[in-house]
DNA sequence: AATTAGCACTCTCAACGTTAGAGTGCTAAT
DNA sequence: ATTAGCACTCTAACGTTGAGAGTGCTAATT
């Protein structure tokens, strides 16, 4: 175990590396940060760290840097985690009640928010129920032979389709079948309108079939909508100086595979994950480059009703304290309004 | 003007230059293209052509590039505009055919399709009609005080709203409400709801007053919504190796003022405009990067009833006739989906 | 008069050597 | 146990050099 000099130590170095991202040296520590000792012993103290793996040096002669594991050490033992600052709790919660008018999505907004105030790049899934169940569904006419057929979900979700009709229907036609229709499935879950089997028309069983469809695909679709926001953040690190990194990187979030690069599923209910580095085994094999990044993830939501994930990404050199504030932070403000939907 | 010979070497040196990035040189070309004479006196074309400025040199004693004089001489009078293969639309109608199950949102498709067949960034805006019309309201309660507004408008839009109410409603009342606005509302623009005063409810004219000022947005929105794929294509183009214009270019296009750097505005009806550098006062003041760009913009859509646009944006290297085949197919495909859902 | 071969000249790029500076590890003194 | 002193090491920046690629010019050729 650590010595309290040798934490002390350790979380100086992580401190001033994090903030000037150049390797820690004995005498710029001693003179930022008042410790007691001279600069010797300060590389004593660093030698020591070394040989138990929680600092490196990137070449001979040059100080120390942060291993994953120091980093996982300081997460867990050395970091205080404060609560957010009254103003930045503020300035989150003004920047959502914008939202009132006009933004299309809350989710993308929340993203974005993330972003800002991390200055690195954040996802934000939209939330996720167990099984969806419809609350209403519309058919509107745009033609003889094609309809839009909107189903309003719980959580106050949305999904649109264009049908191509078997037959020609005028709106009024349409508007019986989406009333009797409504009376059949509102409630029900994909599987209970499986075994559904009332008597319908044909262009009721070809409604009520898409419909089964959609809720399936939203259903399994798990964490499907994601935003990503703020790359050019977590671009402008001097870790990401070298183009190929750059590119790297958006091999992977631009595509929308961002949902497999991001571990979702690792939460474990409540509480903020923190993955530095290689810990994720598939991120790490992923890519060179995120073996460099950390992701720091939480979700929001009622436990049970509704929920979805907000994740940070941004390299490993990160104000891990302030980030997890912030996520903790935006997660209760987005669970508070989910439960407000409710 | 350029004679025929010069048309030629300009040409080639356009071709050679677009597809290898590196500065043509007399012997290079003669070796490759064929052309009926030696290195000197290509030498001596590319000084003429050079005086000319359609040419010039990164420095001296290497070969020539394309000044932007020189690309738009060859968009303008060298190129052959040939039609797309039939292999490359038939990928494309593919891909669009494959929205029908799930996909969200069909512009976002076509962005991404459109990157991916010009490797290169690509942009496009959701379609936008003069004065956007509804079609039909519906109102599905959440809870006691809160309301899902849910609008579909022409052109198979939809938008959401929550909304808080000023009184508690069941979804009975709710749904009496939204079948009198229907009636009164179904077919009219923003400016016609204004002049309507029929007798209303004090949840009524809340509900009203709100879709009023959703359908207002929409009309001002103009080229709002804007989906942009593909950066990470023209990220691994050589001109952006280093990192500092990869995030010039990132400033520009990740926060949402897509819309304000690229000049859709300059759309001239049918055609599809090519802005070559520094061509457009707007994006060349806004970053020394986007100097060096080359925009292709189009636009689809139904002429009076609904249009939107997309846009490549590139590197100034960019195979002109290539982008420009596929803006103009995508643009007749998006435009038949269009009159399709009218 | 147009074309071309030959040649001197220029510029870039990569490799190499050099140097200043920062930081360490070790040792001996406190 | 701590620290001052010092030799050692490594990087980053800079200048130098040489090879290679490509041009512009001139004189010879068609």
């Amino acid at each position: 175990m650590l010595t309290e000099r040798q934490s002390l130590i350790l979380e100086f170095v992580i401190r001033d590396y994090v903030e000037s991202a150049v390797p820690a040296a004995s005498q710029s520590l001693s003179r930022k940060y008042r410790i007691g000792v001279s600069p010797a012993t300060i590389r004593h103290e660093m030698a020591e760290l070394e040989e138990d793996g929680y600092l490196r040096q990137p070449h001979t002669s040059a100080g120390r840097i942060p291993t994953e594991k120091g980093y996982r050490f300081y997460v867990e033992y050395l970091m205080r985690e404060e609560e957010l600052s009254w103003e930045a709790q503020q300035t989150i919660r003004h920047q959502f009640h914008q939202l009132e008018q006009g933004q299309e999505s809350w989710v993308q907004l929340a993203a974005s928010i993330l972003a800002r105030s991390v200055q690195n790049a954040a996802v934000v899934t939209a939330p996720h129920s167990a099984a969806c169940r419809i609350k209403h569904l519309e058919l509107v006419s745009l033609h003889e032979h094609r309809a839009l057929l909107v189903l309003v979900l719980d959580q106050a979700r949305l999904k649109q389709q264009m049908l191509t009709l078997d037959e020609p229907c005028t709106q009024d036609e349409l508007s019986l079948v989406a009333g009797r229709l409504n009376q059949i499935l509102a409630g029900s879950s994909a599987n209970e309108i499986a075994i559904k089997n009332p008597e319908l028309s044909s262009v009721e069983r070809q409604v009520m079939a898409e419909v089964q469809s959609i809720m399936r695909a939203v259903d399994e679709g798990g964490f499907d909508e994601a935003y990503l926001e703020g790359l050019r953040h977590i671009l402008s690190q001097p870790e990401f100086a070298s183009s190929d990194r750059v590119l790297a990187l958006l091999e992977l979030l631009d595509e929308h595979n961002l949902t497999r690069t991001i571990p979702f599923r690792t939460l474990a209910g409540e509480g903020v994950t923190v993955i530095i580095g290689a810990d994720n085994p598939r991120l790490a094999q992923a890519s060179e480059t995120m073996r460099e990044c950390s992701v720091i993830v939480g979700s929001y939501g009622a436990p049970g009703i509704a929920s979805g994930a907000l994740a940070v990404l941004g390299p490993m050199r990160m104000r891990y304290s302030h980030t997890i504030s912030t996520v903790r932070y935006l997660a209760s403000v987005m669970s508070e309004l989910i439960s407000q939907q409710y």
